[in-house]
Formats: structure tokens, C-alpha cells, sequence
DNA sequence: CGCCTCCGGATTGTCAACAATCCTACGATC
DNA sequence: GATCGTAGGATTGTTGACAATCCGGAGGCG
């Protein structure tokens, strides 16, 4: 989905120097020099444009925390920054916006999206719709295996990063295992859908807590959900996961104002 | 959401002769007009840009079967018979492509999209997570008694439709049920995720059956989902509406090849 | 005969400049 | 003193031209 550009873009662009330009020229890196090396499969390759490139290393600026939320992205410093035209920023720019990243105001111009608490509410309420779907969609699959292991494994990662304090491998723990439920579901639209409010998720995180606390419970969470998924008591799955997806919502409630830490599924 | 245009864009070219260009030009109709007259309510205006008229235009014109599904939208040739130059028109179809309703690879173009039959079974999947969830957070509402007097006129528009064997106008009614169903879940990300399998939904009806037959259970089938999803019994609700949602995809299995009438919600 | 190479046309991607719009602040008027 | 009207500056929207890429077929070679 989302055209054929590879879902996880990788870094092109983390941080940019207001003048000295990293790469990211057509001119240094001649179009055909695909990237040859990391093509999984033998399907269609990626080409690559600069719009797409400029989108990736902006999703991760934004994702990243770099830009605050509110703030107003202009156009002509982004191209400055990119070494690029303004035409590959403003399409970069608009492809966040449909996937809700920025927010465009026209003849005004981009900004980050603040999200506020009901939004967070209607990300988590989003999640558990999709990835609801997902278990019911699971448990119809004969062969739940490997499922079972592909989950358990993440659930296992997981434990170890927050045995480790590692809050960032937490934090990418807990998106791998969700991704691999909703993958699991081999629905294009399911994992379309999940494409969007993942993003949203991440800039939950980072914007409302910048980081995971109080994580004790989040292994042993996983760890049940990954069982539960691939059971067969479907009730007791989707329960788990309502739990689950509900948790942040409770936390962040009680805390009230960010800054503070709190765990996040 | 979807930054601040209006959801259901109306129809600004339609048709679009060869040469001759109908209005959108800015010139033509100064922007300091704004559309006052049929703003609702009292919040920001909706600016209108030459890339949202292209996009609105190019989205009726897929949807109503202008263009044939896996034909290529040349860049060029929209942009002339918009008269306008292909940088609104790059925006517009990037946006159709965010939306499903287009596909691009990058350096060929951008095609309409090839719904398969696993595509249109994935939709209904898709709309069954979403409008579950809906019904779930309808469950939740204090108040239904507003929501089940629209579903039920809703509904009674749609029996009034299949009386006259008005097809277009039962599609309408559907598509009007089923969003206000959305909708009165008042989740944004509900309501954003919908629009896109209802375009794909609008995009399969037109494509696979090109309209409305043996629809007499339709109208039925809806005034019991008004009343069960304002009821008491969430999970007869539920029910019912995977019923309804895996209707389409069990008689397209039956018949097979398109063409032939088949009823769908 | 099949395969590879190369070339031409068509199409898309990118660029830099122009025009329209918006926001802010300043001054005039009541 | 408050409100309205109006320039100024900055930003976005749009345009037309240039460069890179892809697809088709003609031609040469094994």
C-alpha cells in the first residue's frame, strides 16, 4: 500500500544544518544505483524520487521530535535545508498531512499537529478497533504457529530492553509486536490503517512523555497477548487487548499533564 | 481531518470536453467570494485551492466510472482539460493515491486502481472493524435516541428508493446510512479511516456490479441495523452488521463474473 | 531464431521565477 | 481611545521550462 514506497523509510536526513547540506542530490548519487542491497523479495524495486526521500527524512524529523508541535513548517527553509526545490517539499509535506502528521492550512501553511488528550483517546480507540479486527481475523487462520513464535519472540525483546532500561528498544519492541498482530491479519487496509495511527502513536510517545516509565507490567502484557492472540479463546483476546489499549488512556487521565512518565502499549 | 476541506466535495468539472474549458479558473471566480452561502456553521471557511477543485473534479470523475479501472492518468492531458498546469494536478492525483483510489509508481505514473475480489473482501473487512468499533462507542452514548431517529429516516429513504428502483439514489442512501452510522461515534480517526473504504466501496459497487439489483432485502436489513445499533444488545448489533457487511462478498462469490446484479450494503 | 544493445518518443520528476494570498503593524478617522 | 482601512513583508500557490527516466521497437550479433 501507500503506493509502493517501503513502509519503514529508513534516515536520510535526521538532523539538518541550516546551511551545509548532507547528501540527498540526484547529482551525488546517480538514480541508477538502486538500493539493490536491502530488496528483501525479488518484486517490483522501489524507485526512489526525491519527494519520497524528503518525505521519509521529515516523518522522521517529525516522529523524532525535532520540529515542536504547532509549529509552522516553512517551506523555502525546508528546501534550503534538503538542498532541494520547493516542489519535492511541498508533495513531502502533503503526504504527512494525509497521514496526520501535519495539519495544512491553505494559503497559511503546515504545521505539526498538536494532538491533544481526546486525541490520544481517539488514536488508542482507532488501535483497538484495527487491531481488534486483526485477532478476530487471527483466530480464522489455520496455521498460528508461527504467529505464535514471531510474537513471542517481540515479547521476549521487549522484556529484555526493559529489563535493560532501554526505553527507546522498548518503545520499538512495542511497535514491532503490534505491527506483527496487525501484519498477521494479511489485510492490506488493516495494515494501511495501522500505518497511520502507528505514526500518531509515536508522536504520542515522544510528545506527551518523551520515553517509557513504570514498564514492569508492559512485558508481561505482551508476553499474554502474544499467547492469547494466537488461542483459541478469541473473547478472552480481544479483552486482554482492550485492557491493554486502554492502559495509557487510564494513565495519562491520572497524570494529567505531560512530562511526568507513564508506560504505553 | 483531511486538513480543513469539506468532506464531500462537490462536483466542479464533471465532465471535461477535450479543448474547452469549463469554470476553475481563479480569474474567473475571485477568491474573495468565499462560499458564505452554504457554510453551516460559524467556523473557519474552507479555502479553495486549484489543487482541491482538481482533486474534488478527479475524484467524482474516477468514482462515477470515468476513467477505466488500470487506465493512466496522464499528467499532461488532466492538466489541459483542467486548463490548469500540472502542478495542481501532481497534487491532486497524490492525494487520490493517499486515498486508494489511484495507484503511482514513481517514474511511470499513476493509474486508477484494479480492485480484485480479495480487494473487495478485504473492504468489507475493513468497514466491519470500523463500523463495529462505531457501534461499540454508540453503545457507549448517553443519548441515542437522536441517532436512531436519522439511521431509521435514513433507512426509510433508502425503502422509498428500492420502491422506485432508483438505484443511484439507493447507492446514496446507503452510503449516507453507513457514514452517519460513522459518524455519531464522533471519532475523527473513525470517520477518516471510513471516507477511504467508502470511496473503495463506492469504487467496487461502480466497477463490479455498476449498480444496484435484488435489493429488496436492503431496505430491510437497514431498519433492523437502525434499531439494533441504538438498542440495548451490542453484541445482536454486531451480528447483524457482519451479516449485512458479508453479504456482498458471499454473492459475489456466487456469481463471479461482474456484470450480473448483486445486492450490497 | 533468440538475445542483447541501442535509440527515439513519451512521460514523469525537478527547478526557479511569477502571482496571489495571508498576517502584522501602522496610521487615519470617528 | 477604539475601530477601520491600508500598506509592508513574508509565505504559499501556480506556472512553464529543463532534466531524468521508462517503455517500445529497430538493428546487430552469436
Amino acid at each position: 500500500m501507500k503506493a509502493c514506497f517501503p513502509r519503514g523509510s529508513a534516515t536520510f536526513v535526521a538532523a539538518c544544518p541550516p546551511i551545509a547540506r548532507t547528501g540527498l542530490r540526484r547529482s551525488a548519487v546517480p538514480m541508477v544505483e538502486r538500493v539493490l542491497s536491502l530488496a528483501p523479495s525479488l518484486s517490483r524495486l522501489p524507485r526512489v524520487t526525491l519527494s519520497g526521500q524528503v518525505a521519509g527524512a521529515m516523518r522522521d524529523a517529525v516522529l523524532s521530535g525535532l520540529f515542536r508541535p504547532g509549529q509552522q513548517m516553512n517551506e523555502a527553509d525546508l528546501a534550503t535545508r534538503f538542498a532541494v526545490s520547493r516542489g519535492p517539499v511541498r508533495e513531502a509535506m502533503q503526504r504527512l498531512v494525509q497521514e496526520g502528521l501535519l495539519v495544512g492550512h491553505p494559503h497559511r501553511g503546515v504545521f505539526v499537529v498538536e494532538l491533544t488528550e481526546a486525541d490520544l483517546a481517539d488514536v488508542y480507540l482507532a488501535r483497538e478497533a484495527i487491531e481488534g479486527a486483526a485477532l478476530r481475523r487471527i483466530a480464522a487462520l489455520p496455521d498460528r504457529a508461527a504467529l505464535r513464535l514471531r510474537l513471542a519472540a517481540e515479547a521476549e525483546r521487549m522484556a529484555e530492553a526493559v529489563a535493560a532500561e532501554n526505553w527507546r528498544e522498548v518503545a520499538d519492541a512495542d511497535l514491532a509486536f503490534h505491527r506483527a498482530l496487525v501484519d498477521a491479519a494479511a489485510s492490506p487496509r488493516l495494515s494501511r490503517m495501522f500505518d497511520t495511527v502507528q505514526a500518531e502513536t509515536r508522536l504520542c510517545l515522544h510528545l506527551l512523555m518523551a520515553g517509557y516509565r513504570s514498564s514492569a507490567e508492559l512485558a508481561a502484557e505482551h508476553r499474554r497477548l502474544a499467547a492469547l492472540a494466537t488461542g483459541d479463546d478469541l473473547a478472552a483476546a480481544q479483552a486482554e487487548l482492550g485492557r491493554h489499549l486502554a492502559d495509557p488512556i487510564h494513565i495519562l487521565r491520572r497524570i494529567g499533564a505531560p512530562g511526568s512518565g507513564a508506560s504505553a502499549p
